[in-house]
DNA sequence: TGGCTTCGGTGCGCTAGCGTACACAACAAG
DNA sequence: CTTGTTGTGTACGCTAGCGCACCGAAGCCA
């Protein structure tokens, strides 16, 4: 359990395993993150010298009611967006990798962050500083719109884990973490402890132990300290409620719209070119 | 619990009960809806002859699915959305009154709605048909910007919903859900079942049966068939959980630059005209 | 190597909420 | 007034998950 008196115990807690962490010191691309790869070529080019390389390091947080309300687009690692409770418990309630942006709530409000931002993985991102991202956005070009229907994502997403904090066991909320890790990571070894898993489930820790040995006697699962090794993810969905599928179906018809979209716009920007 | 084979069960179950319930047949002005009031003046007279007054009646439901995307802004009632799962229970994550708008995830997406509407309390709504609502939100004005800034409030609100599900008890969640209805009805009285309330919440009928119970004993409200009428609003805030207040808080945040904005604007609006 | 810290596994009693069942009260329609 | 329907109160056994406590194992640092 994450403690009440303050934010930072959780930072504390897991800071220090970063350094066991090998922490990608590649810098990537910024088109390995999904939504600046759907941008139209013009647009991107356009987008590149405003965006500014950040590392995520695990621990670090964007606290809720920081000022700041910058986009940052993932390229790698999990970030978690949770809220603490006044009696100190934890609940993480919706997950972002490369397929998406972290940031955009506070951007549209420009009021700051009402939750906490916890990276889980560490990784790498781009960032889009406020006021340009306003600029950016007052165009109302390709990214403005890809940003809006982005949103609706993380709002399917939370209310889905709302409903499934109501009425699924925990076997299968694991079983729907586990899947979501899994989907923003390279390998099919997720580095993380079970402790973490449950302050970001809202659960004990014990709760998670059990779980988990269930999963592995049933060989879905190979499970070393820090680390979770999936060996069968058929059998994971299997075990899993719907939640996991209908959020990621979600995303796929949005962004299958934006492949969609933005092959008509490329081709349409290499005719135009061809023609200039 | 709502029955798994028929979305329609829900409504079955609770239109009939319409006819007990006094329908406001008075047709309410757009200014109702504090969104629509916070416009400036002249943007509000532009945006009337595209409103379409229209009833919300008790159980009318738009399915998850549907195609529509049209605005719908409230001027009296309660709208709950929520999500139906594959086992046949049901929970709502957020709730909205005249403080708020309908619609706003699948017009911004595109996409159809992902989660059900259901009718909670009777009322009327001024219905922005989805071409217009999308032609308005492309001149990038008052509106599209008061738009944006709301969609934070259902995401916090969900947020704090999925959290609270996970760590209050279902005493404190009574209070929060009281609370938030009571806030967007004329008068201290909730015409609802207790039965609706526990689909609501994702509870048992019998579970919600009790912990009202306790509330009278604690003569905090008082109860008859169908009814709940509230004594000691500062009662039920005391036993809540904070939710109630942390969700409430955002969107009088938000709220507040609103009406900010709006005085500027008409001022520099009336400045502007008498120059004209 | 030994000592320290963090992580994970296990057991036990407890409680909130579930499922089920049933009876009664309020109301509607005839 | 009667009859059917829907909403509400109550009771009882069951179970998932909690809180607590404790111990061993894995990794870190010297």
């Amino acid at each position: 359990m994450l403690e009440h008196h303050s934010v930072h115990s959780c930072l504390d807690r897991h800071t220090h395993s970063a350094k066991s962490w090998r922490v990608a010191s590649l810098e990537q691309a910024p088109e390995q993150n999904r939504l600046l790869a759907a941008l139209p070529v013009n647009e991107y080019q356009r987008l590149l010298p405003l965006l500014e390389h950040v590392s995520l390091l695990p621990g670090w947080m964007n606290h809720a009611g920081d000022q700041r309300s910058d986009l940052h687009f993932l390229t790698s690692g999990i970030v978690a967006r949770a809220h603490l409770m006044q009696n100190g418990k934890a609940t993480a309630f919706a997950v972002t990798g490369n397929e998406g942006v972290i940031g955009i709530a506070s951007f549209l409000s420009g009021l700051g962050l009402t939750s906490e931002m916890v990276v889980l993985s560490p990784g790498s991102a781009y960032r889009l500083r406020a006021d340009l991202a306003r600029r950016e956005f007052e165009r109302h070009g390709v990214l403005a719109d890809l940003l809006l229907r982005y949103c609706v994502t993380p709002i399917t997403e939370i209310g889905q884990n709302a409903a499934c904090n109501r009425h699924h066991s925990v076997d299968q909320q694991i079983c729907r973490w586990i899947l979501s890790f899994l989907d923003r990571v390279p390998s099919n070894e997720l580095i993380i402890t079970q402790s973490l898993i449950a302050d970001m489930l809202g659960v004990r820790r014990e709760g998670v132990t059990v779980a988990i040995g269930k999963l592995e006697k049933a060989g879905l699962i190979h499970r070393r300290r820090g680390h979770i090794a999936v060996l069968d993810r058929a059998g994971l969905e299997a075990r899993c409620c719907e939640c996991y599928a209908i959020v990621r179906s979600q995303y796929e018809r949005g962004f299958r719209l934006e492949v969609i979209a933005r092959d008509r716009l490329q081709r349409s920007a290499s005719r135009a070119s061809r023609f200039a």
